[in-house]
DNA sequence: TTGAAAGCGCTAACAT
DNA sequence: ATGTTAGCGCTTTCAA
């Protein structure tokens, strides 16, 4: 409970000679500083951030909010910005909260509470409106998604994100090219406005070019991201359509949700169903057989994210916007269809 | 930007009447209340916690320090926790440090600069002193965890904890039951002060009273709790040791990822190795087959932690120790042994 | 190089 | 029911 006024007490000097020391000011004798920080020692002094944080006009701090920070997806990128944060001189401010919360809004407060210069937004809408993100006041950049569903000037916000309808052709296409027509999808919602809607394109732009016409039946759709939802609805397609024999989960929670359900029913990975996905979680290396899936660059999101933000706040450049590659990663659970 | 004085300054009134408003105080009229939220609202307002936080003698916050976030056990704990604490009126604050990260000098901090009542710490180490504890200076709770290598006062602490040595000593039963004597443990270091010593203890005992000796080659550890490095050394057991029958894993991530080398090696679980662990996180019903686990009552955990903190603080109720019990989910990854 | 003092936004006495 | 004011801990002019 010391403060810098019991330390200046306690060295017999003035608070504003302490606060010097205390931020590595020049104008301080060694002697002094010396003594200040050995009180500090001694005191167990620790800064009151509130009162700093009341009094600098701005922190040096950027916050981050994730919305759904069960998603394991996330957990890589979370650590990468607070490292990339940390090594640029920034701290990092962590907010999460449920799937159903307004990022902009808690953002929005977040910056105002904690005094912000800049916000990360993980896992958000794809269709903010220029109101919605009036409020925040500071640079932004969303991370893992865009505004495709917005109305959003392009130069008023970064944004680190892979290109969602291309790479759901992409891992369709890669069915496809095995032989598969009757290729499920296996989706959150397929017009959430966010990801999944983007995914589903994807898909269907990929059926659509082999001439291959989208089977209602096939899309399962799962109202949320859970895995005890993916796995529900797995089982299901698996009783009510035994002529399926590809699925394309949106994600790597969901894809192996499906391959339980897969093996209750029964069958066989790639023997009798194959299964790819989008992501790339730790986890999804120790399915068996390894799960194919495109996997995203977590950690480089996390850093190209920090880096655009910091440029925009240090050397006010100009918002951009990183479209990162997937790397398809070539597990066990993609084969040949079987006649 | 706006402030109260702002707000005040709009309606003619005074800031305190504007706190007053702010803050749900009775001794306002109808009148007043009303003109101020408006004002509140077209201003924009929002509160600044950093000014508020100065002021208050103390925050109705709990702080909850996560040592390790990336561990998947501790998100369901996470959120219970976050949901007790706005039941009960209190707001929690997130710290997420990194496993080799000091927990109680963060959260020492952490409690001075967001004037915490409370604190949770979540992974922490098992060997607390006096001394490293008397800086926290507010009552915090131990959860998943006690000091069972320290020296705490009981009466100036409280925790939530299993029996690790119990449960170490339960699931080891259990495979011996089926038959198995060459059971290889998967642990963190058997000496790490800390939950793999705990279970490595049960683990002891449990082959002591069968009257089988402790093989050092069935000693697997693996330095941290990294699934590719316990994927490394139960690949690296089951190439040095065909003789053994069934592992025990100190957590359900580590035994995911021997799963994986057992159906690398051309094994299969149950038949040719029984494998069984401790937590019983979500992942792990979605194995093949599904993982035969221990499975700790994550969200009571949470809950239960919440209570007893929240019971200190608000009634002064005296410290408590709560010993929570696992439930075993019978899997299919423990078979009997096979001559 | 150091000290004195103002003020950040807010809450809570204390007055009225 | 409402206004006035002190002060939380800190940083930062401005003076010395």
């Amino acid at each position: 409970m010391a403060t810098i006024k019991d330390i200046a007490a306690y060295c017999h000097v003035a608070v504003s000679t302490v606060s010097r020391v205390l931020n590595d000011h020049p104008d301080v004798s060694a002697d002094t500083r010396r003594k200040v920080l050995n009180a500090a020692r001694i005191l167990h002094y620790v800064p009151n951030n509130a009162a700093r944080d009341l009094v600098l006009p701005q922190s040096d701090t950027i916050g981050l909010v994730v919305r759904g920070a069960e998603n394991p997806f996330f957990t890589p990128i979370i650590r990468a910005v607070e490292k990339s944060c940390g090594a640029k001189g920034y701290a990092m401010a962590l907010h999460q909260i449920p799937v159903g919360a307004d990022e902009v809004g808690e953002g929005a407060e977040l910056v105002q509470s904690k005094r912000l210069k800049g916000l990360i937004l993980l896992g958000g809408r794809y269709d903010y409106t220029r109101e919605d993100v009036i409020a925040l006041g500071v640079p932004f950049v969303c991370c893992t998604y865009t505004n495709h569903f917005g109305d959003l000037d392009p130069a008023a916000f970064s944004s680190v994100s892979i290109d969602d309808e291309g790479e759901g052709y992409r891992a369709t296409t890669l069915l496809i090219e095995h032989g598969h027509a009757k290729i499920a999808i296996l989706l959150d919602s397929k017009d959430d406005r966010s990801i999944s809607e983007r995914r589903y394109r994807g898909y269907c732009k990929a059926l659509s070019e082999a001439g291959i016409a989208i089977d209602e039946g096939l899309v399962c759709e799962t109202v949320d991201f859970s895995m005890s939802a993916a796995f529900e609805r797995a089982t299901r397609l698996l009783a009510e359509r035994p002529d399926v024999t590809a699925i394309f989960a949106v994600a790597d929670t969901m894809a192996i949700a499906a391959m339980k359900a897969i093996a209750n029913a029964g069958l066989s990975i790639p023997q009798d169903i194959s299964v790819i996905a989008i992501d790339g979680i730790e986890m999804s290396l120790y399915t068996v057989p390894t799960l194919t899936t495109l996997v995203q660059p977590q950690a480089m999101i996390g850093e190209k994210t920090v880096e655009i933000l910091v440029d925009v706040l240090d050397n006010a450049a100009p918002s951009s916007h990183v479209r990162l590659e997937t790397t398809l990663r070539p597990g066990g659970t993609v084969g040949r269809v079987h006649p």
